[in-house]
DNA sequence: TGATTCCATCAAGTAATATTGATATATTAT
DNA sequence: ATAATATATCAATATTACTTGATGGAATCA
């Protein structure tokens, strides 16, 4: 039986919240394709520079995110192994077999 | 090749969101043993009744959790539908083969 | 009926987050 | 060196979320 490595609950709230904006999952659909420089994704997202630097650094900052400098462009990508460990997170939660469990009687 | 059913990132927003508070996922973990009443998730949690109550209907709200009465018992327990289309929205994220791709150079 | 239990909701206060516009820094171009 | 470009950071404000204590409703008990 696979057990789950310990993540603290703080770990998991941090990348949950990270998840938790539209824009921020707006990146993470652009950055599905492939790393992309952030005056790209002004773009794509339509979105203030100064809006944008602060989804990606909260992204960053949660672990979701790599960056990378190239010249004066920043490029970010997906990090693949936070991803994973979100994975297992979600898939601890369907571990139970729920439905032989039911409360004992509260009376 | 399944295409994941379209959701919306309102929706996704909301469900990341109902799990980025370190008390609603300690509710998960308990509640993952199976449906519990209220009054048991505050012993367990040291909770009081009414910050317990705000979680509840947070998590109840993003379609997280179930609640059934019964007498003047309220149990609570995990909606396994909703945490499947989770998982099959991280699920997404790991689609892409991202050592393939680099951005397009931006000079 | 009146009292009690379990829980939801409300109001007020506080804390955390997000947005905007301005400024700063680093890199490159002239 | 000066100018231009790409991005980060800051300060002020606005918005949203959380906590606490009080009140209220529904179900049960005496």
């Amino acid at each position: 039986m696979p057990v789950a490595k310990p993540k603290t609950l703080e770990q998991v709230a941090r990348w949950f919240h990270a998840l938790s904006d539209e824009t921020r999952l707006r990146i993470i659909e652009c950055l599905d394709d492939g790393e992309q420089c952030v005056c790209d994704l002004m773009i794509t997202l339509d979105t203030a520079q100064s809006r944008l630097s602060f989804h990606l650094k909260t992204l960053k900052d949660a672990g979701l995110l790599n960056d990378r400098r190239e010249g004066r462009w920043m490029y970010y990508s997906l990090n693949a192994h936070t991803i994973e460990e979100l994975q297992d997170v979600i898939a601890d939660l369907k571990r139970t077999d729920r439905t032989r469990k039911t409360a004992r009687s509260c009376e």
